[in-house]
DNA sequence: CGAATATAGTTGTCTATACAACTTGTGTCA
DNA sequence: TGACACAAGTTGTATAGACAACTATATTCG
């Protein structure tokens, strides 16, 4: 309990002596922030050291560094958060509920000319492609419509999808390089509807998420939750 | 047109080793990387260097590091994407299209216990509310009902909104701090639908935004999108 | 056997110095 | 006036060395 913090480092001092004069407003975006050799004789240290601190805030993206000609404090609306892809039994356990799917497609198709396209390979290629529902304390939370290239991840089938979900033989059999995504909401249509327990009525949030491994497109995936049941929160920082 | 790649710096030339071979799959999450020391007499470069670039991985959440003991290969589902704050008005003009807004409210109320808690104030303190309609050419494409702590944003009501977002405003006048969100898909009502120019049965995306400036709560932010017209997009990087 | 202790190895930080690369303003010369 | 050269100031990178802080293993002692 109220635990007095340990000396700081001299470029963490450095870091929170700039810091806190952006955050506070007393220096303004486009403002010159005061040279390595300043602060180095400023805080009686090494230009190294000041160095690390601005590189450091730099890739923060507090300030802006141009070779020869200095430091500035950074244009605003700098405000970022991160997101993750996580596998979603995780989530639930971390929760500390219980985690189930039911699985209702395990299969191998031919890619029509569109998925074949997102998947970067030639039209009526082989694909696997699974359907499942998710459920937290029973009760259903996600419908999971995916395609996987085989060619990234050979022994996607074999998994027992019960027990281990798509996502997570995914991201130990293919290590991800690049994704993107899309949020979206939508209507369920009756099917999903009625797999999700919910109105056709009712609106959902859906995220088509495509991700790659290496050279290869790994998979493309369409998530849809539940709008009553599911939302998607985070966290900004400076 | 193809030019040839600068010579690399050798932090970078080390940060290119070790990133290749975890992405690559050939050093699995856990593995030990090589130390400093090690890296250092095979490069024929000071540690300080190899000690920069493993320091950046680790940023990076390539590698893990733990003084004492040493340097692993990081777990996976490390892709990550970042979100950002941005003033909608930018947006839609960098897509090429024109920006104008309907502002259907402009008041000073007294705040609700429920909205006062959320803004840090006491129950019946005055607060800003603004509600406006964004439209990308002409077309209606974000509902903002907003609520301003006039601690944070004194000039907040100054501002002409039809020239600049209220957005726009607190991210000048307010340096952001910390912000948190929560994206849900929900049915516009029967008011915003016909604001929106859609029908209510149509899904639509909902945030709802908390900004914070140093130490007030600075606003809270309903936005609703129309589901048909707006996808939230992004990219994950490893 | 168990606990305390020494030791080797690893990362964390900092310094003083050096040179390279770049920007910006000033002055010179045609 | 305009083009060019130069100098001062700034950031970018790299080095060799030093000590601190920590971990994990091996060893010794009770």
């Amino acid at each position: 309990m109220g635990m007095v913090q340990h000396k700081l480092h001299a470029y963490e001092q450095v870091k929170a002596f700039v810091k806190t004069r952006i955050t506070s407003g007393s220096w303004k975006p486009g403002d010159a922030v005061p040279s390595e050799t300043a602060l180095m004789t400023q805080f009686s240290i090494s230009r190294m050291t000041v160095n690390r601190a601005l590189r450091e805030l730099a890739a923060e993206e507090m300030v802006t560094r141009i070779q020869g000609s200095g430091t500035r404090v950074a244009e605003l609306h700098r405000i970022s958060s991160r997101l993750t892809i996580r596998d979603i039994k995780d989530e639930v356990v971390e929760r500390g509920h219980n985690h189930a799917s039911r699985v209702l497609l395990v299969a191998t198709e031919k890619a029509t000319a569109a998925l074949a396209k997102t998947l970067g390979l030639r039209a009526g290629a082989k694909v696997f492609h699974t359907v499942l529902v998710h459920l937290e304390n029973a009760i259903p939370i996600q419908h999971e419509d995916r395609y996987v290239n085989p060619l990234a991840a050979p022994d996607f089938l074999q998994t027992d999808f019960t027990e281990l979900t798509p996502t997570h033989h995914l991201l130990t059999h293919a290590p991800l390089t690049d994704a993107s995504y899309q949020i979206e909401a939508c209507l369920p249509g009756k099917e999903i509807a009625k797999l999700l327990h919910i109105k056709p009525s009712e609106a959902c949030l859906a995220i088509t998420r495509r991700t790659v491994s290496g050279a290869h497109v790994a998979s493309v995936a369409r998530l849809v939750y539940p709008g009553t049941r599911y939302s998607f929160a985070g966290q900004f920082q400076a």
